[in-house]
DNA sequence: ATTGTGGCCTGCCCGC
DNA sequence: TGCGGGCAGGCCACAA
């Protein structure tokens, strides 16, 4: 699931461990470690740290640390999720219409009162690193300004979508939100970027900026306006023309071909 | 350097 | 009911 959205929503569950101090460090995946990491040097990096804060870069969730511990950086990949466990009164949003296995914990903090927080992931595809390399970014797509935007873009000749769904120029995106925002920017994903007219990069700016909110508040990526039509044989929930399906950037593309140009 | 491709790993859904 | 194939919202290594 995670894009920017869900992994702010994510965030937002971890700000509650802050203050907290971890009392013991679950690794149980070496596979989900990263960087060189092990289970030792983990638990032994983070075992009585207390969490200051935290902090979100894209899909990158950061827990900060006292002292001179590394930050702790979350990645979810695909099917990622975030839990705070036994923390009263707090409800499992993150987790309850599809299921939560044992054995999907990848990485987990036991904190001080008997809180835990996990990762559970079932293809395992996030990770867990230390002091994870944020320069590696883009400015936060949910933020970005016009100047970052044109920066971000550059002269590239990449199909624009590709070029969005770049987390080294713009971070947080993924394949459902760049798909809704070029949908409701009415740009077509396969525009070489550098085609973009000035008018059409001011415009996508405010837009990647306004769908991020809209689908924030709405609840996910997943509520776009496009989402319902991501399968074949639809057709465009703005003028009725059936829709596009390719692949561009690699990645299941849903577009308009009458209003997407 | 930029761009494109394949693969990672596993669960799920669809059609037979 | 069982099984094989295709698909998946991310990311990284590698090739051209």
């Amino acid at each position: 699931m995670p894009e920017l959205i869900e992994v702010e929503v994510y965030r937002r569950l971890a700000d509650r461990a802050v203050g907290r101090r971890i009392d013991a460090v679950e690794a149980p995946d070496d596979w989900f470690l990263k960087g060189g990491l092990t289970p030792n040097v983990v638990e032994g990096a983070l075992t009585g740290a207390t969490i200051t804060g935290t902090d979100r870069i894209g899909k990158l969730l950061l827990v900060h640390l006292d002292g001179d511990r590394p930050e702790l950086g979350l990645r979810f990949g695909m099917t990622g999720r975030l839990a705070l466990d036994g923390e009263a009164p707090i409800t499992d949003l993150e987790y309850g219409s599809k299921r939560d296995l044992p054995e999907w914990d990848r990485f987990a903090l036991v904190l001080d009162g008997g809180a835990r927080l996990r990762m559970a992931d079932p293809r395992r595809l996030g990770g867990v690193e230390l002091d994870p390399p944020v320069e590696a970014l883009g400015p936060d797509a949910w933020t970005i300004t016009l100047a970052q935007l044109r920066t971000a873009l550059g002269t590239s000749t990449a199909p624009l979508k590709a070029r969005l769904l770049d987390q080294s120029k713009i971070a947080g995106l993924g394949n459902l939100l760049v798909d809704e925002t070029l949908w409701r920017a009415g740009l077509d994903p396969a525009r070489p970027t550098r085609s973009l007219a000035d008018a059409e990069v001011k415009a996508l700016a405010r837009r990647i900026r306004s769908t991020v909110t809209a689908l924030f508040d709405r609840g996910g990526s997943h509520t776009g306006d496009l989402q319902a039509a991501r399968h074949r044989e639809s057709t465009c929930p703005r003028d009725g023309a059936p829709l596009q399906r390719r692949t561009i950037g690699g990645r299941t593309t849903y577009s308009c071909p009458v209003h997407q140009r």
